[in-house]
Order: structure tokens, then sequence, then C-alpha cells
DNA sequence: ACTATGTTTCGCCACAAGTCGAAGTATAAT
DNA sequence: ATTATACTTCGACTTGTGGCGAAACATAGT
């Protein structure tokens, strides 16, 4: 029943969906919604547990993205019914939105997060 | 997100899952998970709530029971995903064995509650 | 009208969960 | 080796949620 407990905050939900567009690094995703890394890695983690997404090294850096189609049929379908029930609320196109921003600025915005921003 | 959230409790999700069985009133549920009437109906409101269950009142008898076919997209594919992947959960199927216990006795435990018991 | 019964609402408490900042870990760069 | 960076873990705080009992509400029976 983890998966349903770690649907249950909308925040994880968000970062679900803005995964869709492919894989993003925690980095991406904190400065996306403007939460505390602590915050997003925390989420992020409690998704990862449930199987909601895979995860990946390279580096300093640490990839999230949405599990394939090797996941459990509880995952897939849990992931298929969120992207098509919940991706049309305003927050989630909003996301989508300003993901592509965040997109654009590599290196510079990871020092933001460090440094007095 | 309300869905999310309601699917979020054990108690409701296995509520859900007993209701497979046909529509049941609140002091049949009450009974079978054991929890004070107060608690049980205030699950049964969440689920209404977001979408997941019908009501129906019957004289002092409320009954819940699953939506039909007119339910919202949303709301069925949940239905359906609960069922799909949590009905093998062991306290799912040990909740269908006392189901059928309860389903036996019907006037008289509607006082055991009330009464000393 | 009064009582009994099934359900809901309200107040309260205990515990879980989200959030942040600080400290810790891992990897890369100099 | 030292420093910097990306992330995670830890500790503390605040908020949210589940639980109960008491009271309120609704309906039926007498």
């Amino acid at each position: 029943m983890n998966i349903t407990k770690a649907l249950a905050d909308e925040n994880r939900v968000r970062a679900l969906l803005a995964l869709r567009q492919g894989e993003l690094c925690v980095c991406q995703i904190t400065e996306l919604f403007g939460l505390a890394p602590s915050t997003m890695s925390k989420h992020l983690s409690v998704l990862y547990q449930a199987g909601l997404l895979e995860s990946r090294k390279n580096g300093r850096w640490v990839y999230y993205k949405l599990p394939g189609s090797e996941a459990p049929l509880a995952v897939r379908e849990a992931t298929r019914w969120v992207q098509r029930s919940l991706a049309d609320d305003p927050k989630v196109t909003e996301d989508a939105e300003r993901l592509k921003k965040v997109l654009k600025m590599d290196p510079a915005e990871l020092c933001k997060k460090q440094c007095g921003a």
C-alpha cells in the first residue's frame, strides 16, 4: 500500500508528472518546485521506495525517471492512472511550463541553491 | 487530488475493497473493522467526497457502495486499480472472510456497539 | 410527544508527515 | 590533500491525520 501513500502528497504527484518529459536530476526538480533540496530529496526517496521511480547516479548527479515496462503491474497501472487523471490539473500544466525554463539553464542554477539566492 | 489522499489510509482502502461484494450499511462496515462508529463514518465520508463511493439512505440506515459506470473516468480507473493491485493483500482477504460472518448476523450486531460490548 | 436507534459532527489527544537548516556523505576538480 | 558540489541524513519544528467519546442529528416506533 505504500504506492497509495506515496501518491498522497501533492508535491510528489507533481514531481511524478514532471518526469513524464524524461529523466531529471534532483537539482532540476528542486529548482522546479522551489523547495529545500533536503525536502525534495525526501519526496523522491518516498516515490523511489514505492517503486514509482527509477534512479541513476552519474558523477555527482542523481537522475530520477519513470519506470519502464519491466516494472510491476501495480506500478505501471498506477503511473498510467496518475498521468491520465491528473495531468490536466492547472498546477501540473504550470509545472510543465516552468520546467521548460529550468531545462534551459544548466550549470548556473546549481549554485543558486548553495549561494545566497 | 483528493482521490489519492482518500486512498492513502489503509482502513479506507480495505473498506473500499470490502464493498466489492455489494453495498453495506455503516454499522456493518464498522463491525467489520472494529473501529468506533464515528471513525468509520469519517472514513466513508472521505471516500464519498472523493467520489469513490455512492451512498443511499433508507430509514435510519445509510448504505455505501462502489460507484457504477456513470462515474468519472478517474474514479473508475482508480477503483479498478485498487481492486487489481491490492486485492491480494492478506488483510484484504481476511476482511472478506470476516465479512461473511458479519453478513449473517443482521439485527443483533447493531445494539452491540451501543450497549456494553 | 417521547424514546430508541443509526449515523454524523465536534472537541480533543496522540502520532505521523512535511518542511527547513545543519551536518554528513560521495564524487569531482584543482 | 584540499576544496567544491550534488545529494542525503539528521534534528527540530509545525502541520495534518487518525482515533475515540460525547453530543447532536435524523428517523422510526410506541
